[in-house]
DNA sequence: TATGAGATCAACT
DNA sequence: GTTGATCTCATAC
């Protein structure tokens, strides 16, 4: 599959379809088990009240990362999604830590494995992604995006950590992973 | 195991 | 002046 192939479609076709790439940032990363979708017209969404200075990256080509500082402290990293122009982007929320775990432990202060990427400020720790890396592409070094080829069977959920359009099912979890993060792991009843 | 507070800042109103 | 697409640690059960 082609990187334009991998971003196209809506939020919905392109979230669960990044379960199960490997994300990867100078040979450090890992498969990703965890994602939000984040639609145009969404009131959860950064881009709900249109283009700014800060999340310009999530109206740009599809695929360009969006970085952004949550509570002040930790990174999150989003990909930008068609319709191009829209602020559709999908977040990513955990890897199951596959590639270079010693510099990820290393920038994480901890040798737990589970701990490592968890959850979408972890992720951004562990890869060092910063301000530097917004509006850039996983596919372009430092970065870089593999196919396993597998399609991870996977649950969706609520999403996590927001207070508007909170009931929507947009948090997309492979199936009996344990490397998510503490969210639910399998939809609710 | 569960719950609550504090950390810390850029963008937005 | 307010608000988070969060995490960790401390304290309580």
């Amino acid at each position: 599959m082609t990187v334009e192939e991998v971003f196209s479609g809506s939020v919905h076709d392109v979230a669960p379809r990044l379960l199960g790439y490997t994300l990867l940032r100078d040979g450090v990363g890992g498969r990703i088990v965890e994602v939000e979708a984040y639609a145009p017209d969404d009131p959860a969404s950064h881009s709900f009240r249109g283009r700014t200075n800060r999340n310009g990256a999530m109206f740009a080509q599809p695929g360009t990362l969006y970085v952004y500082r949550s509570y002040g402290i930790h990174w999150c990293v989003n990909v930008a999604c068609e319709p191009e122009g829209t602020g559709a982007a999908v977040l990513i929320r955990a890897l199951e830590p596959t590639h270079g775990v010693a510099a990820m432990e290393a920038r994480r202060g901890t040798s737990n494995l589970r701990a490592l990427c968890s959850g979408p400020g972890k992720v951004a720790q562990a890869l060092g992604v910063s301000a530097d890396d917004d509006g850039r592409l996983p596919w372009v070094k430092p970065f870089a995006l593999l196919d396993s080829g597998e399609r991870l069977p996977y649950l969706t959920t609520p999403r996590v950590g927001i207070t508007k359009a909170a009931d929507l099912p947009w948090r997309y979890v492979v199936r009996g992973s344990v490397w998510t993060s503490a969210g639910p792991r399998r939809a609710s009843p």
